[in-house]
DNA sequence: CGCCGGATTTAA
DNA sequence: TAAATCCGGCGA
């Protein structure tokens, strides 16, 4: 599948961040190095998939909010449900779920062939931005920052009524 | 050791 | 708009 959605949280001085605590065993992976997974449990139902992205110590990932599925589309539907949709894949519980992950894959590097492996695609000819969603608990600051983006073009995007469209891109 | 609450989804 | 659902993290 492809990532069409993706939101950022970065330490320090992100309140909205599962970093914001100081490193724990659970946000762990989160302080290790880039292209590794960080997987967390949220509102005790949904797997939600993050990609470390700094280097080691600075404790930043993104969370994959939405895919668009590019092959297997039969067994996507199959575990969402039947859905065929081109948004059934939008929202992060979604991705996870189509994946059959869960907090196992948490350390997981993304890059070693055979495995679940994040591999390289053409970036979005448009990139839209807008604040993060579900983070009502940060800071006014942190709620607002611009920090989640998406394929502007792409209808398997959450919320996408409230993206705008990066100037320039 | 117990309680609180959440990077969501779904259906009413 | 609210319920489902559970464990990490914090306070005692």
């Amino acid at each position: 599948m492809r990532i069409t959605e993706v939101e950022a949280y970065r330490h320090p001085d992100d309140t909205a961040s599962h970093c914001r605590m100081g490193r724990t065993k659970r946000n762990a992976p989160m302080w290790g190095r880039a292209g590794h997974v960080y997987m967390y449990l949220c509102y005790g139902i949904h797997m939600m998939l993050n990609i470390v992205t700094n280097d080691t110590d600075e404790g930043a990932a993104v969370l994959v909010r939405s895919c668009e599925v590019v092959e297997g589309h039969d067994l996507v539907a199959q575990r969402r449900g039947g859905l065929t949709s081109a948004t059934s894949l939008a929202g992060p519980g979604k991705v996870g779920a189509a994946l059959l992950l869960d907090t196992k894959w948490s350390g997981h590097a993304l890059y070693k062939p055979g495995e679940f492996v994040l591999r390289d695609a053409p970036p979005p000819a448009r990139i839209a931005r807008a604040p993060r969603i579900g983070v009502e608990f940060a800071s006014a600051k942190d709620r607002r920052a611009l920090y989640r983006f998406a394929d502007a073009d792409s209808l398997a995007v959450s919320h996408r009524k409230a993206l705008r469209v990066w100037p320039g891109t």
